[in-house]
DNA sequence: CGCAGCCTTGACCATTATCAACGCTGGTGG
DNA sequence: CCACCAGCGTTGATAATGGTCAAGGCTGCG
């Protein structure tokens, strides 16, 4: 949601003889105009991280020193205010970019929700690679300006949308960052908690859980577990989601 | 605010003589690591506008065609909900650039809300640019860096603080952001209206109103005008902006 | 001078937050 | 193996922030 992201999937499949061996995805496998020796440089410099849920990867005011690529798993991205106040700016999955925005120190942190795997860069490296891969300069161009219209999406959501409709807008764009998961069309998966869900919507706990019980009651989706629900009326979440029921 | 922004004012000095002849200004002027010979490119294919305001750069929907690059005024980006709530996603000035984030059609609107100029660039031409000049491609993915973490940080504000918090964090922040204007230290220009203002921070313009008398009153700021104020009492308006007091 | 457009202020209302109680579930230890 | 406990989720009652509706005031321009 918040950083560059990448397809893993066709890249993995295409690519697997080289795959990193510590997470078994390749990293920084932006899939297109990169080839064979650029991408064995990256995997050369790639330090394997394994997460634990709760494990943080970035801890805002740390110094930046790395760059980060989501290799499985989630890992949710936040802010916190002085108060404890939370947004969480997006949640990250397999093949999503971390760290790049900064300068000296990070302005975000970032956690794991569930156990997952990173590569790590060191950001010298990266700047070098960078410079050396334009092909490499111009995927991750292309994917921050992406992140930037998704990230006016968010603000619309979170500046004009009534609980209702950041649920259902929620739940529709979900499934569409997480291209690891086997997406069967209408099931989504919750990695993350009401908590989390609530503080990415600026929401709070009880008013998640009353949007959804009111949308199970009415038969638009069926909560099959807490974390696996599906969406029976698609058409009429879209219309929510969009500010037309 | 939104897309990537320039640091016109230096630039524009030192390097008058190519300026641009239309509007003063020169187009793509990313102080820094760019040649002569690339900004000379750069103004011949620079097609230049001069805006009324209330009048589109950019309208959501349209194919995309070009790229932008604002050499004064200021211009307003935002969303459109199908019954009309708006979101203004950010207020762009003088150096700031438009239209890098999008693929076929533009996501999003943007009007000049003062009068304005600015610079235009095909799309063609830019793709073309920017593969021909990594310095260019590295500025600008720099930049779009810093703004994916502009829009963390209004997704604070619009999904966690109070209207009080969200007024004085605009009031704080929005001087950074015309380059042009010569700041006096404490001194606010707010070339927008009371709406635009209210749609940026997701809230309604009397509550904005509201907000604005209260810090009027208690002395924090003081009105000069409609369009111009001074902040009286930073400190304590910085501690409203973070949410300690 | 008058009007249009924007801003301010006030009264009231609604959505969502807060506070509180209860329920479910999964893990642990007796 | 069962029971308890902790943590998360749901539901309900109440409160408050900010929205809505309405009236009136400035300001700048014709």
């Amino acid at each position: 949601m918040l950083e560059l992201k990448a397809l893993p999937v066709g890249c993995a499949d295409r690519r697997r003889s080289n795959a990193c061996a510590g997470c078994g995805a390749r990293p920084f496998s932006v899939c297109g105009n990169i080839d064979d020796a650029d991408l064995g440089r990256l995997d050369a410099l790639a330090e394997h991280l394994v997460l634990q849920p709760g494990e943080a990867l970035i801890r805002e005011g740390d110094p930046a020193r790395h760059v980060f690529n989501v290799t499985s798993g989630s890992v949710r991205v936040y802010k916190l205010l002085s108060d404890g106040r939370r947004q969480i700016t997006g949640f990250l999955f397999a093949g999503d970019f971390l760290g790049l925005a900064t300068g000296e120190t990070y302005v975000f942190s970032a956690e794991a929700i569930e156990p997952a795997t990173a590569c790590r860069f060191r950001k010298s490296d990266y700047r070098t690679l960078i410079r050396e891969t334009p092909a490499l300069e111009a995927a991750l161009l292309d994917r921050a300006n992406h992140e930037l219209a998704a990230a006016q999406n968010q603000m619309m959501l979170l500046g004009r949308k009534t609980s209702l409709e950041r649920v259902a807008t929620f739940l529709l764009d979900l499934p569409d960052h997480d291209p690891v998961r086997a997406t069967v069309a209408g099931h989504v998966h919750l990695p993350m908690t009401r908590l989390e869900i609530a503080d990415y919507l600026g929401l709070t706990i009880e008013t998640v859980s009353r949007v959804l019980t009111r949308l199970k009651t009415s038969g638009v989706i069926r909560l099959l577990s807490l974390t696996e629900l599906r969406i029976e009326q698609p058409a009429v979440l879209k219309a929510m989601a969009e500010g037309e029921a």
